[in-house]
DNA sequence: GCAATCGATTAAAACGATTCAACGCCGTCC
DNA sequence: GGACGGCGTTGAATCGTTTTAATCGATTGC
């Protein structure tokens, strides 16, 4: 039934070592050998079987990733920036999505680990770190996405967030506004507590200004059209003046809310921000003001951590990369 | 170094045999056993190796999904309903993204074909029927996404495009526009010149209504404002009244030219229409009336074919399921 | 002319989990 | 008391590829 190297071997009179030196260093066959090899290959249809290869190799020729959602133009970004890389390095990137669920987290390392993965970059929930280190010390090398690890023990690529966070209230402030919400959650995600950390920096240098928090169970289109909506319930005066969202996805849902049952209070009665720059943020209802991350340049980055780190061994050193989140500013904030 | 089912059966004194069933049949297994093995795989961190059970079993526990363009909140959505319908069945769903590049794409079959996947769905870039065909000749079950074969030697789970197409148009024609252009390509893909022959049919229908075809190179909101920038360079009287764009994405970049550089041409001279109806469509600068397709139901119904064609063999018969599109009405059709 | 060298090829030993026929042990039945 | 059956366990064979040491010819060097 199933064609192996075996019966490859028996077609073109030859050893099956020798098939298999024809598919991997062609150059160490004569030329003839190489003929008669590829063509019992063609008329048997023969695939290789990669699970005896990655038997034999010990390891497999991809690197999983985890990201926390998908349907995050963010994460897709960044997950095509590793791709590219590691299709450079003659590897695949497994795409896993958590969906912000622990035990699916989880399921995809086991399931990572189980596969032998040349590395994992994963974008964690919450603490996951003794989850990772076990990892770790059991041979995978590990690179955390968009998030640095507390004690810096793990290899990291992220953008600064505090930093974000203050440039985006920071901006709230400067056209004015005083009043100011901050929606996003869960705090579980590191990036949602360091980017309302950096506002409330910034609204602390602020006499005068103040910062409302309110909370999302995730990072969605449909938690910010809630959030939109429970702030449409209040009467106009009990409204924030200005709203910083914890990402994209989020505040277009507060957009949806506040803009689209007849009324338009963005940007005039509320202002506006978002957190990622997706690509449809500026061509939102009213163009999105964001704090844009390089994406694509994170997930480069990433592969290339991980592969330095699995050449070098366990006791690579870990280095943590951090980008700067730039400013965009659009109808939303008023620009 | 590493650690294998050789030394856990040592730790636990019994048989390689008898770890093996700890683990898959652990009521084959006396109770005292089953503890002593789970508390020698704990403490040496054993972590069974797929690629061996993978050998021996012939066959991956996974299932590919090679799509066109993991950027489209479709695909994401379609991967997502998969993803759900697989994990209930025990399956991972590998990934991959071909970009509209037939090399890539191939390159995907054959990383599945190698892994020994369980079967393979497909968003297919022009005619890889025999492609296919001799994927599933070798014993890889085929299931075409969002379009069906050509001559019904495939299963399929598409939504009937030209009819989608004509509802679109039609659509249009109703709320008064006659002057049409369709917004597409490129043409090798038959979702494209599928919905476009749904909208010709529609205007044929209609005495005095034309149809201008605007040819794009990809589905992607690039593509969709150069069209758009186009069109905005004509005189105000060679401009379509209507415009119908292959999906969102494109739909969305037209609306960005013609919409955002202060002037606003949709809808009041130029109604706009997109297809698939992803989450962003609604919150764009005008809502995005467009044709919705059922993308979470297309991926779970697809995996239910492939697993039936799997189990079936080799003779099974193929299935051509095809769902209803809805039309959405909102702002940018006057909605 | 004999040994050394080189290139091409081979045969066999891995890799690690699963499976299956065989086996030992114990109690039951006649 | 011996045959039988059932349960739990074992050991070896197996999956398909890669790799290494060994082999075989043929050529070169002296």
């Amino acid at each position: 039934m199933t064609v192996s190297v075996r019966e490859v071997a028996a077609l073109a009179k030859v050893s099956v070592g020798t098939v298999s030196n024809v598919m991997n260093r062609p150059e160490k066959v004569s030329p003839d050998t190489v003929e008669r090899v590829q063509a019992a290959i063609r008329t048997l249809g023969f695939v290789r079987n990669d699970a005896a290869r990655q038997l034999r190799a010990g390891r497999s020729r991809s690197i999983g990733l985890v990201v926390l959602d998908v349907g995050n133009p963010f994460f897709t970004d960044l997950a095509r920036g590793a791709e590219n890389r590691a299709a450079e390095a003659g590897l695949t990137v497994l795409l896993g999505n958590s969906d912000d669920d622990e035990e699916r987290e989880n399921a995809y390392l086991d399931l990572f680990e189980e596969q032998r993965v040349h590395g994992v970059l994963i974008s964690p929930i919450g603490d996951a770190a003794d989850r990772l280190a076990r990892l770790r010390e059991r041979g995978t090398p590990t690179v955390l996405l968009d998030r640095q690890s507390d004690n810096h023990n793990f290899s990291s690529v992220s953008v600064d967030d505090p930093a974000g966070g203050y440039t985006a209230a920071r901006h709230l402030l400067e056209i004015g506004r005083r009043r100011l919400a901050f929606v996003g959650g869960p705090v579980s995600l590191q990036q949602v507590t360091d980017r309302l950390a950096g506002a409330r920096l910034a609204v602390a240098e602020q006499p005068g200004a103040t910062l409302e928090v309110i909370e999302t169970a995730a990072l969605s289109v449909l938690e910010g059209r809630a959030a939109g909506e429970a702030l449409l319930a209040r009467a106009a005066t009990a409204r924030p003046d200005a709203i910083f969202a914890a990402n994209d996805l989020l505040a277009m849902g507060v957009l949806q809310a506040l803009n689209m049952n007849g009324q338009v209070l963005v940007p005039g009665d509320i202002a506006l921000i978002g957190y990622d720059d997706i690509a449809f943020a500026s061509a939102a209802v009213v163009p999105l003001s964001s704090v844009r991350q390089p994406s694509e340049l994170i997930g480069h980055t990433a592969v290339d951590l991980l592969l330095r780190e699995a050449t070098e061994g366990a006791d690579a050193e870990h280095e943590q990369i951090v980008f700067q989140p730039e400013l965009i500013v659009r109808a939303s904030t008023g620009g």
